[in-house]
DNA sequence: TACAATTATTTATCGCACGATTTACACCAA
DNA sequence: TTGGTGTAAATCGTGCGATAAATAATTGTA
């Protein structure tokens, strides 16, 4: 025992990173299968609950800038699964919206949250608190961020 | 309220995604300033607390392959914080080792650390236990990865 | 000696992420 | 109508991380 603040067991931010780490390589072989990243999945969930939203509505939702959201979305425009389009009310705007493939895609996908869950030998009320504790870390962490 | 399993805010992997990623940012502009990058920060730390690691035994504890590493590591003796030897022992081995200017780097690096607990707005206590509870998700993800 | 296991590197591939800049459009005010 | 300001998205450039698969070198063992 030291208490050196150097060490890595100490660091909250290694806990979130190698937990992040592990919860991707449970989706991989899953994600795969439907043909999606982690990020291409993170948005269609947002589109399986909304469609037709902007590219700035899906990045404030992920807290992704467009310069990252663009390539992705071409990749899953490329894949079939969803339209861009310029909205006719304002052309800055370019909607997303799901193709009919797309929109078949989150029957598969339904499967996915059982086996996560299942994998986190926790109950939903124990995930329900941690993932609300993490969220209140998440929003204090970008609150001070520069 | 819907009971839709595939809504964003039921999930707890997008909780870790999206507060992995607020630290990325909380800590770029700090790494930046030690000319390093978030995994090879965490590399620079396990050196700290031990020097002369074998490339395996690093990434053992950073949950990483050596196809990761072995050039992330090139990258960090190319910036001149590391030296990467072959072991005499044992020649299928390469043992990292930290320059004069990585050790000197630990200085630098050990403001980092009070700033980041500044930013989360908890106190050590809280997140210690948060921390705990997010290692026993992670444990319990790779246990039943694929 | 032959075979298996370990360790690290290499190769190829890919996508994410960020910063800075640019383009296009919208809106407001002079 | 023009010009300024702000916003939305795309673009460009750059780099890193991550994985899978194949290779090479070494070590240990049957």
């Amino acid at each position: 025992m030291t208490d050196d603040p150097l060490k890595l067991d100490t660091f909250i931010c290694f806990a979130l990173y190698s937990a992040n780490h592990a919860m991707n390589r449970l989706y991989k072989p899953m994600l795969d299968a439907l043909n999606l990243t982690y990020p291409q999945y993170l948005v269609m969930v947002t589109l399986w609950e909304e469609d037709g939203q902007t590219v700035g509505g899906i990045g404030e939702k992920l807290f992704l800038e467009s310069s990252t959201l663009t390539p992705l979305l071409k990749r899953l425009e490329a894949a079939g699964f969803i339209h861009r389009t310029r909205s006719k009310e304002d052309e800055r705007q370019v909607l997303i919206q799901l193709t009919g493939e797309g929109k078949a895609l989150k029957k598969k996908a339904a499967a996915v949250p059982p086996c996560i869950l299942d994998a986190t030998e926790q109950t939903a009320e124990e995930l329900t608190r941690l993932k609300a504790e993490i969220i209140t870390l998440r929003e204090a962490l970008s609150k001070n961020a520069a």
